[in-house]
DNA sequence: CAAAGCATGTAAATAGTTACATGATTTA
DNA sequence: TAAATCATGTAACTATTTACATGCTTTG
């Protein structure tokens, strides 16, 4: 019932100009999805809580027959919000990737069958930053020069750690192809 | 009540030797936990799951007037694992970072809150980095002297991404602290 | 104008966390 | 020997995803 992360979100895209759900979702796809998900229902939900806690205010604005709700931010939820952006207590990061699951447990894979998952990571790298070179970055340099600075580094991080991913898994799938089993770690 | 990611993570750990349910937790929170967060519920009900399944036998072995069972894989067990692990569908790399999500949001707050977040980041990554210089790293290569060779590959992925992590951080430290607002992004 | 996709959600199912309970073992 | 910590779980709660429903808009 209380506030959390996605209660902030869900305020922060307000506060910067989106109206509806469906608004929120474009904007955190195009952007915050990479270190943060947030699905449609969590994101309806989400709303009919706040207006509930008073922080933002809905009001109904049907498309001919099929019902939409525009919200925006009360006073309340511009405060709620900023307050959360100060706080400082401890955030962890989490990563969850089945991926390296896999490779974590390759030991009980004959060599051929690794070197292919080490590929997939590789060409998964490269279709992550096509997507943040393509969408992602261009869009955060519009907002950038519309004043607002952090989207684009956030974006940069999420750039560059995909970067670094790939140049990772392109040094592990060398060393595989050289000595398939004794690999010794990248680094 | 099919198998997820977590079945084969219990599985996986049981084939290298673990046993209880706690067994799972201490070896999982010294390696995999970096990249698949796995709590304790979890394991349990995981471990009663496999056990309905076939893939893991469990007997009761208390400990004075503590109830406890020690598991093993079965014959189907182990193959279920290891037909998984050859699997090669896609898999999603997700990301949860409350402190880059601030960051993100961060133009609505003032120039000098931002900074102590950089700065928190920056720590967070130094932590990081203790905690696989300390633990994780010396442990994977007992792993890896006892010949099996991945865990100690996956660990210097997480090795390797917090010291990205941090360069990332101090550089962004730099940016802010010389132009607060306009700070563009690290690169 | 029919099909595809965009926009707007909801209900039900699944996954995951938090808080607790309890006995054994170690340590101050 | 009391307090702390290790070991072993469970119940209840919360969060998240999946699958669907439905009307509007664009496009072949």
């Amino acid at each position: 019932m209380g506030l959390c992360v996605n209660s902030y979100v869900v305020l922060g895209f307000l506060r910067v100009g989106a109206r509806s759900g469906y608004e929120i979702k474009r904007a955190a796809d195009a952007s915050t999805r990479f270190f943060w998900v947030l699905s449609p229902p969590q994101i309806y939900s989400e709303l009919n809580n706040l207006e509930e806690a008073g922080l933002v205010k809905g009001h109904s604005e049907p498309r001919g027959e099929r019902a939409r709700r525009l919200f925006e931010l009360t006073a309340a939820g511009e405060e709620a919000l900023v307050e959360w952006l100060k706080e400082s207590g401890p955030m962890n990061l989490e990563v969850r990737d089945p991926a390296l699951l896999k490779l974590f447990f390759a030991d009980a894979l004959p060599p051929g069958e690794i070197l292919g998952h080490v590929q997939a990571m590789r060409r998964r790298a490269e279709r992550m930053l096509e997507v943040f070179e393509q969408d992602i970055l261009p869009l955060a340099e519009q907002t950038d020069a519309n004043g607002m600075h952090y989207p684009l580094i956030t974006s940069s991080f999420g750039h560059g750690l995909y970067k670094w991913m790939l140049q990772w898994s392109v040094e592990l799938e060398r060393k595989l192809a050289d000595t398939p089993v004794r690999a010794g770690a990248p680094e």
